[in-house]
DNA sequence: GACCCTCTTGATCGGTCGCTCAACACAGGG
DNA sequence: CCCTGTGTTGAGCGACCGATCAAGAGGGTC
């Protein structure tokens, strides 16, 4: 019994949304047109619009989608891996400094791309941008409640969650301007310096 | 005497160069058509393409200018009212938040946008938007060499700097994402916290 | 006045943009 | 066999894209 079509009737539609996906991350949603996306997907400008009435729409798809990659392809894979809640988090940063690394700092957070370039302009999409950084911070979050103990009680959790966020999309910015994963690194490095001062270990250290 | 022309001979492509600075910020590069940059700068095709060989040489002389910009309209202003270092910094980033407010989180950093949307695919560009962030964190960087004492010696006075725009940047798209400038108030106040545990201040905090 | 140089004008270029639509393929149900 | 509903095809739409260029305006100099 050979494997046959998935429970969908056509792939059309999701090879779209993957061509589109991956050329809005590479060149920027204004910068891709509609034609290079139809020859990405093997597709005609028919099926297109059949499925999306518009570029926008098939943008929101794009972003609809990165909500529902973000747990199987960005998280769950660090927490399968890593299991202190501490080192999740770093986990987590650790997985976008290796896409830093193997795109030679050329390709950085889709959401972060897209939040500079269409927040303004596409209200729509802009929501749909806020969820993806929500789901984000939840993730993060968890990790924070799961330290239980260690993190003082008058910790902001979803303040500190927010700030995990802001250290990564601007050092993914600098490593990208720089090309050079440097900066998001040493950003990386002062985070968890941050965390280590935060952080009730029971523990007194003295320095030097 | 009234006063007459400048001291270049026409005043075209400055105000060429400002037209195209303003819809870039509010726009993004590849959003904004020349026909718009025209009209704003109230100039024909033929006047921008006298000075200007292609659109993304207008683009290097916008960022051009944002790097000549920088001192007399971002730094000098902030140091001539503060003089205390670590407020000096501080001071700038509030100037970005005061941007935020005054826009309704629209407009973020004009860098930072640019950064994202045209390092990869101009290399020109990037190499300018790397010394525009350069520039910026020289003006931290010098804040924080003023300290003198209160930091401690083996703190990366350049990383520390760095991280500083990082938050700054990182900050910015998230309340351009939520188009609520609390995200960017907040990372503010964790690297003021941040700070606050760095420094030497002669003090021992014990909290509560 | 003749000449040059800087800068401006605006029609126009070929190409690409996002998008439309009538026609058609094809499977399932009657 | 026909009908319907779900996709597919591809020619083609008007608009706009970035860019070109011959012509000329206007001031400075000799």
């Amino acid at each position: 019994m050979a494997v046959e079509a998935q429970a969908g009737k056509t792939d059309t539609r999701a090879r779209l949304v993957e061509a589109a996906r991956g050329l809005f991350l590479k060149q920027g949603y204004a910068a891709t047109g509609i034609a290079q996306i139809l020859k990405e997907a093997d597709a005609r400008s028919g099926s297109l619009y059949y499925f999306f009435p518009t570029k926008e729409d098939l943008l929101l798809a794009v972003l609809e989608q990165y909500k529902e990659l973000l747990w199987p392809l960005v998280i769950q894979p660090v927490f399968d891996r890593v299991s202190d809640p501490m080192e999740r988090i770093f986990g987590v940063l650790d997985g976008y400094r290796r896409m830093l690394l193997m795109t030679e700092c050329a390709q950085g957070c889709p959401i972060g791309n897209l939040a500079l370039e269409v927040a303004e302009s596409h209200p729509a999409a802009r929501t749909l941008i806020a969820e993806n950084f929500d789901g984000w911070k939840q993730a993060i979050e968890q990790c924070l409640d799961d330290l239980d103990g260690r993190l003082p009680a008058d910790v902001d959790r979803k303040s500190l969650a927010s700030f995990v966020l802001t250290v990564m999309e601007g050092g993914i910015m600098q490593a990208r301007a720089y090309r050079d994963s440097a900066p998001f690194e040493q950003g990386v490095a002062q985070l968890r310096d941050y965390f280590d001062r935060i952080l009730d270990d029971g523990s007194n250290w003295s320095k030097g």
